[in-house]
DNA sequence: TCAAGATCGTTCGGGACCAAACTATCTGCG
DNA sequence: CGCAGATAGTTTGGTCCCGAACGATCTTGA
């Protein structure tokens, strides 16, 4: 079957092509697997879970955020979303246009925005969580269950490093 | 400073708002902070190593694949970038006309086309990826040495947990 | 041989995404 | 008080991103 590789073979090809260069490998293994894992976990719930409610990734991250929080002020769910200001205020269009979720004005400094979900965001991610969860445990179940909190730590880590 | 949460304050939060649910908190914690991790990893890179070449994230994952397999056919360069078809369609023009790669349409099969970098393309990514490689080791800095190749093993887990 | 079905890449429409520029608001210092 | 600078969110312009629809090409089986 060409045109796929697993896994074991792109990496195998990495070290050959790249072989003689001063590079940090394990390094470059973590962080490619990174993104490969991030990626197929994200590709694998938008089909599976947000899909069914119309909802894309960063719209999902986003209602989640304000949920979590009862309310909150948007430069926040830019910072735990990881997007930048500018896209929030393009999902929080579009979710606030679908009655997801309001706006309000700040009141004692008119510059601040805060967020809070509807009746029916609140529904809404009632029902969603759940499911979403269950994904989770789907896309971490080839882990040894003990492992588990030692590779969220490590995943800290990476973000904590990455933050300057 | 308000708008700011830790990301101890915000699992303690996700604990309290949650509790009574009955979910798997570990697993959500392992793929939280698989995203979050991801994210700034990825914005750091392309702040710091793709912005002064003026290559998007997916632009250099698409030329990075090309150059490790000298030549590649667009499926497969879809499947290892973590895009779709369609989005990497766009991504090739893109490259293209900056004159980073080429399309050739292949000769045995007429519905297959290949990639391949130009001298140019190959120059950029020579001179670019010892950077990219000194950004993978200042993210990862943070974990200790020997537990690399382990953390790298169980994301390739996640992976294929999530490709199905 | 040749039509039905599979497979490949592109196009289209709509949302996500960012940096930079912009508007509105607040703060602090003279 | 008043204005210079800081801060918050929005707009703009260009790219990325996907699913679905499409045209072109190959394969297969009667």
């Amino acid at each position: 079957m060409p045109g796929q590789h697993t896994l074991d073979e792109t990496e195998s090809q990495v070290a050959t092509r790249l072989a003689g260069m001063d590079l940090d490998f394990e390094a470059m293994a973590v962080t490619a697997n990174l993104f490969r894992a991030a990626n197929a976990a994200r590709n694998q719930m938008e089909r599976t879970v947000l899909a069914k409610s119309n909802l894309t990734w960063t719209g999902f991250v986003v209602l989640w955020v304000a949920w979590i929080w009862e309310t909150a002020e948007t430069r926040e769910i830019a910072s735990e979303a990881g997007v930048s200001k500018a896209t929030l205020s393009g999902v929080l269009t579009t979710l606030e246009s679908r009655g997801l979720l309001e706006r309000k004005r700040g009141e004692r400094d008119g510059r601040l925005v805060t967020v809070e979900l509807t009746a029916a965001g609140k529904r809404l991610m009632k029902g969603l969580f759940p499911e979403f969860n269950k994904a989770e445990r789907h896309v971490t179940r080839g882990l040894d269950r003990p492992q588990l909190p030692a590779i969220a730590e490590a995943l800290r880590q990476i973000t904590q490093a990455a933050r300057d």
